[in-house]
This record gives C-alpha cells, structure tokens and sequence, in this order.
DNA sequence: CGGTTTTGACCTGCGC
DNA sequence: GCGCAGGTCAAAACCG
C-alpha cells in the first residue's frame, strides 16, 4: 500500500512474535524524508511477516468488548491523533481461524512513532487506544506495577508495568487519554520473551468513516 | 508468607 | 549549570 505524504515510518512490533514490519503514516506534524533503512520502511516496500501474537485476550477466553481504535497511532511526544488518510488500506494479513463473518482481520498495534532518543533497535515499542472502561486490559500476560507517575499536560496519572515473568523484560506504560477518559492509552515495549497466549485479531471498517477497529478476538490456544 | 501495590525519593536526559 | 519532566527504585503497606 502506499500513503501519499508518509513520511515518518511507524515500527511496530507484535508482541511473543519474532517478526517486525513497519508501516507509514503521514506524520502529525510537518513532514519528513521517506530514507529509511530496510528494516524501516513504509509497508509496501518489503515483505511482511505473516504472524502476530496477540496484544489482548480476555480472562475468559471471550471476546472483549473493549473497542480498539487501530488506526489512532500514537507518538510518545503528546502529539494530536492525526486523521486516517482517505487511501489508507489495511495492511495484508494472514486469515485468522474462525474470523467472525465480515470481519477482516488486522494488527491491533498501531505504529509508535519513535522518539529520536529511542533509535536503539531493540526499542520495539507499539501504543494503541483503547476504548475501556478498565485502567488495566487483561492481555494474558502477569503484570507488576513498578511505579506511577503524573504527567504533564494531563490529569490522569501514566502508571508503569513490568512482566513479571523471570528473565522478561518486558514494560508496560498506560494511562487514560488526556482528551477522552473513555479510552486508555498502553504502550508496550520490548518482546515477551516467553509463552504468550495466542489471540487474533478481527477487524471491521465502519463505512461512515473509514476507520477500522477491533472487532473481535480468538484465542488460538497453547 | 510471598507476591503485588503504593508512593516518595532518586536518577537521567533534555532544553534553555 | 539549572530546572523540569519522565522513568525507575525500593521500602512499607496491603492482600490472598
């Protein structure tokens, strides 16, 4: 797919996979030289990897009603959720088992636009928006809180996660979106380096929009 | 009793 | 160099 105006690459990555893609966007503000290096281009220039772990997955094995906003991506600078661009298409991806009928099935993670002082490689981050009325997602995996902090420019407190599987190193940061408390932002960084449970992702476009979100969920089991 | 949460202190990077 | 903001540490409290 091509994004006319990408400029800034949104590396993502899907956590318990061994895989990494990038995505383009448009960037929030201004603009940006599309230079980037193999493993940092825009979607349609390689070949993705066809397999993702799951971010999410209920307690119960269900589907969530949580309603994830895939497309609202996300910078770590405070920028403001851009519009999704009119020719933006769902990036291929595997069919999933038992897809829910008229649901195509996408990557929960949004792109995370690296922070400059984030350029080491082993910086795998992924943010998304979540439409939840729980501060913390069941994603299957044991977390511990590890500290709390208030940010700036926002009056809901960012509080801060570490798996708490021996030897993972694995963090979490979430905090409710400063514009709409209805919706909780996590960010994820690093790579479970241990079982995740597997859960695809299923999603829909609402046609008044054009925007995709989460529809629904499947475990695909040990 | 062991694991988790809370919370103030401390550390580090960045901008001025 | 200084102040600010974000991230982490660690001791105490809490909980099952």
């Amino acid at each position: 797919m091509t994004v006319p105006g990408a400029g800034t690459a949104y590396r993502y990555r899907a956590h318990g996979a061994d895989v990494c893609r990038s995505m383009a966007f448009p960037t929030p503000r201004g603009g940006g030289s599309s230079s980037l290096p193999e493993n940092n281009r825009p979607y349609s220039s390689g070949a993705a990897s066809r397999s993702f772990s799951p971010a999410f997955v209920s307690a119960a094995g269900g589907v969530l009603q949580q309603q994830l906003d895939v497309l609202d991506y996300l910078s770590d600078d405070g920028g403001a959720l851009p519009a999704v661009p009119e020719t933006f298409q769902a990036p291929p991806l595997p069919l999933p088992r038992m897809p829910p009928v008229g649901a195509a099935p996408v990557m929960p993670d949004v792109g995370y636009r690296a922070h400059p002082r984030d350029a080491a490689p082993a910086g795998d981050k992924i943010a998304f928006r979540t439409r939840s009325a729980e501060e913390v997602l069941d994603d299957g995996y044991k977390w511990r809180k590890y500290g709390k902090k208030s940010v700036k420019n926002s009056p809901n407190p960012r509080n801060y996660y570490r798996c708490s599987t021996e030897g993972c190193s694995v963090k979490k940061r979430v905090e409710r979106d400063k514009d709409d408390v209805n919706y909780v932002v996590t960010m994820y960084e690093g790579v479970h380096n241990h079982a995740s449970p597997g859960t695809v992702y299923y999603a829909s476009q609402d046609p008044a929009t054009g925007r995709f979100f989460v529809a629904g969920m499947h475990s695909l089991g040990p």
